[in-house]
RNA sequence: GGCCCCAUCGACUAGUGGUUAGGUCAUCACCCUUUCAAGGUGGUAGCACGGGUUCGAAUCCCGUUGGGGUCACCA
């Protein structure tokens, strides 16, 4: 005997049609359900279109969407896309979103956390409307501060033999596992304490006996055989489960916690969420989910699995292959622009031809639809993501660069000493300067002063397969000849430099090439870099003739 | 192994029955250029396979293969 049941129907009303295709938030279903105004039909088959269309659509609700890590350490970056999917879906609909804590797990508890996650948050933009920093109506956000939640609806469970005590110890239930395991079935709780008026084998005298004997137990959910559970993802359509395939699961621990599947639904529906979106590895427990939310006779909310980040390998990202914490990203110098740019578009884009890659957190909120998030997994592909990340630095108002590169900076010059003034170059018009020569050249904004340390310190070594390559024994000499026309030089502009470069070097029937690297190398200590006359405008010239006056000295070339 | 999900260039993806299968990253070539970048132009490169349905399939259906997830008193 199959008995069919769908969890998720709102009740399709015919006559609401014109309200809710008012408040629908996505633009096809609307039209579609407009449609269905203008040319009413009653087919079977269109009435299901329509079913389908309706069922994702709360009628005159306020969109409530949460994300709920555990406070086990870092933010994962899927984690944050999660976080970033459920707030920008919140965000788009005028809903709000939430941080909850599922903290169920004593043994894996991390001091700090809890915090950590959410400031990693907020440093992604992405703040919460409630959360155990934030407060609200719903709290606590904390699920070890709930535990006398889930015990009252738990005994409501037990009251209606939808769950039942279980003395099986660990050993006992992995002792089980195993030998299912060499028998090639399914590991399955073996439903040894399920009682006989449950349709068990356990007749309760036993059970009160353990009870009095303090034994220590766990409380299972007793889940329906033969029972087909089917709901309508809003990313992936229908999907149907056969309850046969579903274990009895532990709502409640040993240790008196529940665990996370019995949380987490008493917690969605109180906290009143409208939108459950989560990572895909949640999909296969959906039906203990929906069991519950029957159990209790509570409409569930929508449900959207979003596919998971994969390494390289294509396995679930993990940390074995790179990084996967956000911090190890902000650690590396990644903006939260980029981060939140590229996370967005692992699995989700704008569609309808657009060919645009650089989105704003406002533009994200503006855009985003749930209905345009992808089914197949994506791999966290670095390469795009510093493409990202320079073309933010590209476009970045200087003075927000030197907010953030100031400090960098003072920090280095205090563990070296500085060749020009601390004042002027750590000055805005000095750094203005810098940026604006190396934006194009630099990966990460840490790189104005790493990379460009030649606009603060002396080079202490030259690069030495490019002296090898641009010295000949003639060069010191011209060097040292240009060397007073620079100093006399005005003004000492990028301008003024390049002529008397090209009128230096034109009569001796040298090509400017000659002079051009050489100075680079002394000025810089490197063969790459900017615009070599601005360079040395901004370097200015006490430090230029210093270090070219210098810099002969140290390079002595065979002749 | 059972259950579930997924499948367009190396990567992210557009594409919803008729397209020379488009864009971005990466890669290659050329141009620009004092170097390195940036920029410009162009190129290489993809519908996993097999059956249907259809005048016509990347697109719809079925199967195969492949990949992934999940099967805890972890979330």
């Amino acid at each position: 005997m199959v008995r069919k049941t769908c969890f998720c129907c709102v009740p399709e009303v015919f006559s609401l049609l014109p309200e809710v295709s008012r408040f629908c938030p996505f633009k096809k279903q609307r039209d579609f359900l407009n449609s269905l105004l203008l040319t009413p039909v009653f087919n079977p088959v269109k009435q299901f279109t329509q079913q389908f269309y309706i069922k994702h659509i709360m009628v005159g609700q306020r969109v409530r969407t949460r994300f709920a890590p555990s406070p086990t350490g870092y933010l994962h970056v899927g984690g944050l896309r999660t976080a970033l999917y459920n707030f920008l879906f919140a965000k788009k609909m005028k809903g709000d979103f939430i941080i909850r804590i599922e903290d169920t797990d004593q043994s894996r508890k991390v001091a700090d956390a809890q915090l950590n996650l959410i400031r990693t948050l907020e440093w992604a933009g992405i703040v919460a409307d409630e959360s155990p920093e934030h407060g609200g109506n719903f709290g606590p956000y904390v699920q070890s501060e709930r535990l006398h939640i889930y015990r009252e609806y738990c005994d409501r469970l037990l009251e209606e033999k939808n769950a039942y005590y279980c003395f099986s110890t660990s050993e006992e239930l992995e002792e089980n596992r195993q030998l299912q395991m060499k028998q090639g079935l399914q590991p399955k709780y073996n439903r040894k304490w399920l009682p006989e008026e449950m349709g068990g084998s356990m007749p309760s005298g036993e059970v009160r006996r353990k009870m009095e004997e303090g034994a220590p137990y766990v409380i299972r959910m007793k889940v329906p055989d033969y029972v087909s559970v089917w709901f309508e993802d809003m990313i992936r359509g229908p999907i149907e489960f056969d309850s046969s395939t579903i274990d009895d699961q532990v709502l409640m621990k040993s240790d008196g916690f529940p665990t996370y599947h019995f949380a987490s639904v008493i917690d969605d529906h109180l906290m009143k969420f409208t939108h459950i979106i989560r990572g895909e590895e949640w999909l296969p427990s959906m039906p203990k989910h929906l069991l519950l939310y029957e159990f209790f006779g509570w409409e569930p909310p929508k449900f959207a699995h979003l596919p998971l980040l994969l390494n390289p390998d294509r396995s679930k990202l993990s940390k074995r292959q790179g990084d996967v914490a956000v911090e190890d990203y902000i650690r590396k110098g990644y903006s939260c622009d980029a981060i939140v740019n590229f996370v967005a578009m692992l699995g989700w884009n704008e569609g309808e031809g657009t060919e645009q890659e650089v989105y704003s957190l406002e533009e994200l909120i503006e855009k985003f639809s749930i209905e345009r998030v992808g089914k197949a997994g994506a791999v966290f592909n670095v390469e795009k993501l510093n493409w990202l990340e320079k073309q933010y630095i590209k476009n970045r108002p200087a003075e927000q660069i030197i907010r953030t590169i100031r400090p960098l900076l003072v920090a280095e010059l205090e563990k070296q000493r500085a060749e020009m003034p601390f004042d002027i170059i750590t000055s805005d018009r000095y750094l203005e300067q810098v940026i604006e020569l190396m934006r194009e050249r630099v990966g990460f904004e840490h790189e104005f002063v790493t990379f460009s340390s030649y606009f603060f310190f002396e080079p202490g070594t030259y690069e030495e397969e490019a002296v090898k390559k641009r010295w000949t024994p003639e060069t010191n000499g011209l060097l040292r000849e240009f060397l007073s026309t620079l100093e006399v030089l005005e003004p000492f502009s990028a301008e003024a430099i390049e002529g008397a470069l090209r009128e230096f070097v034109a009569p001796k029937g040298l090509k400017a090439a000659a002079l051009i690297h050489p100075l680079r190398i002394l000025v810089s200590g490197v063969s790459f870099g900017p615009s070599l006359y601005h360079m040395l405008e901004v370097v200015g010239r006490d430090a230029v003739l210093r270090r070219i006056a210098k810099g002969i000295e140290r390079i002595s070339v065979p002749v």
